[in-house]
DNA sequence: TGACATCTGTATCTGGCAGATATATCTTGG
DNA sequence: CCAAGATATATCTGCCAGATACAGATGTCA
């Protein structure tokens, strides 16, 4: 039975920040690449169990005694292998779902201001996204940029920012286009 | 208990082709709504059949009495009214897991070379999907332009475009600073 | 005509996964 | 000193993709 994808970041977040807890893992997850990808609790834990009992990651006792119980993991040789074994093979890429643009594509069963509306909630969105990623820009240059990771980084960074760069501006023009007809 | 997602696209397809069959719904979202949705029998033919039982759909007995077996489904009154419905409540957006950006993420944790052929294999499926996508284009200008619903698939055709051309111009930025890098 | 492949069509099973929920402890601020 | 929020682990439900199975229809090449 080989790993799930939780297993790979659980891997990957590990070798970046060892001593983590499977709490602080999921937060790590959340401030580094939540704008392509989430973990959940529901993953994340049972995940562990079964990456210790493969011996890919070790679990430590924590590291002050008088603490609250936690389990923190760090990656062993294996789970190093495993992790670039994986990175080495050819990415898979199934279409995301996107409802935004579906309900977008059936919108003319619905009166133009429904879509409108949608588009208005997507570009907001997409602007709250971006001072987030540009937020997040600024704190890596802070404290990462002496990290080896770094570059790799500043490209999914920098991939996020096109991409929401150009929805924002199709959002523009998707509106003066619905705008026109509803006139 | 509410629809599923499955449900909504299945009802959103039947308002625009009546008399559909579990297949033909499917090829239908394939050669459509392909670059930001997908769906699967296993969802499709359950699916189905609570919506049968809900009132939201009828099957038609074929039209064809000599056909083999098949069962066309078509909206109801509630039917529409439900997708009507859903239409109009705000999209929930989760963002999508991206497999390649993930394997970037922690392009550390190889040798450059693993990376830059993640990015030229991203580019490549770019570059396909964008003539896919200008194909349809000219398919749906010839074939549908006088659809109610029209300007809307060109509204979600025109993003995908923006965002594949988007994707293309940072896989050659990418690609130029990591060969720069690894020189 | 016969063999083989491909398309059409329905159906089920497994396991990945999100989101909700439950529970308990520690920390911080009012 | 108490309440709210953060830390931490765990489980359950139901959605969903992908694989697999089965079978009738159609086409195609020899």
């Amino acid at each position: 039975m080989q790993p799930s994808q939780t297993a790979y970041v659980i891997l990957g977040m590990l070798s970046i920040h060892p001593n983590q807890s499977g709490y602080h893992i999921r937060k790590t997850i959340e401030c580094t690449v939540n704008y392509f990808w989430s973990e959940s609790y529901g993953q994340i834990y049972p995940t562990l169990k079964r990456l210790a009992a493969q011996g890919l990651i070790v679990a430590c006792p924590s590291a002050f005694p008088g603490a609250r119980q936690r389990r923190e993991y760090s990656l062993t040789a294996a789970g190093q292998a495993c992790l670039q074994e994986w990175l080495a093979q050819p990415y898979r890429d199934h279409p995301p779902r996107d409802e935004f643009l579906l309900k977008l594509f059936f919108g003319g069963e619905v009166p133009p201001s429904v879509s409108i509306g949608h588009i208005r909630d997507f570009r907001e969105k997409n602007r709250r996204l971006l001072a987030t990623l540009l937020e997040l820009e600024t704190l890596a240059h802070g404290h990462n940029s002496q990290h080896p990771q770094f570059q790799f980084w500043m490209l999914t960074l920098s991939f996020g920012l096109a991409q929401i760069r150009s929805a924002l501006e199709w959002s523009e023009s998707a509106l003066a286009m619905l705008s026109a007809r509803s006139d």
